[in-house]
DNA sequence: AGCGCTACAGTGTTACGTTAAAGGTCTC
DNA sequence: GAGACCTTTAACGTAACACTGTAGCGCT
């Protein structure tokens, strides 16, 4: 059983934007754009809720969803506050798609890292507590990586749907009992 | 003419900032 | 004890670098 922590979208307005001039004109309760710090506009629709970078070329970016209902209700929520403004008609598809999906899982026992790293094949395995306790596991069969800690809970990244973090973390657990 | 050095242009790479979780280490 | 930092991943555009190639100059 995994759980999604943060998933990550991204899509295209095919718009050249002037970002100052968005951040002013949208009607959303929290937008920042300070080019000195970052070149991108900053849009939230609640103070704790995912974040929206919008870009000048119109491409833009959804980070800190913690469901992927959460992420497309945001991306709808943002296309609708766009279509909202004057001179500005959004095309049909923006191409939004899920990039990057974190969850966590739980193992349910203690590791023992040093052995596991052994019995996974140090070559797809980085393990060096002195500078992260996390053991960092890049399985061949599974475009994720998995950081995994001693005390058995898991961190998955790099999914880009919820069936390949899922099936790789089956096919971890499974791999964790024939070595334990 | 040929070589070596410097200066500049152009290209390529990397960091930045954001998000989230995990647990160890370090500073305050 | 609290908080920051370390690591991973993805997207994005910009800035700051590093690096390579070329041109020009001076010396032998």
């Amino acid at each position: 059983m995994i759980n999604i922590v943060n998933a990550v979208g991204s899509g295209n307005l095919h718009l050249e934007l002037d970002l100052e001039q968005l951040g002013a004109d949208l009607n959303v309760p929290y937008t920042e754009y300070d080019p000195e710090n970052y070149h991108g506009l900053y849009v939230r629709f609640e103070e704790d809720g995912p974040l929206i970078t919008v870009y000048r070329s119109g491409k833009y970016i959804i980070v800190g969803s913690s469901s992927l209902n959460e992420l497309n209700e945001t991306n709808d929520l943002f296309l609708n506050c766009i279509a909202e403004l004057e001179g500005i008609s959004i095309p049909d598809n923006t191409g939004f798609s899920i990039r990057n999906i974190v969850s966590t899982a739980e193992i349910g026992k203690e590791l023992n890292l040093n052995a596991l790293a052994i019995g996974l094949g140090l070559e797809l395995v980085e393990f060096e507590p002195e500078q992260f306790p996390g053991l960092v596991y890049r399985p061949t069969d599974h475009p994720i990586v998995f950081l995994i800690f001693s005390s058995g809970k898991v961190v998955i990244t790099g999914a880009t749907d919820t069936d390949i973090a899922t099936d790789g973390f089956e096919d971890l657990q499974s791999k964790i009992n024939n070595i334990t």
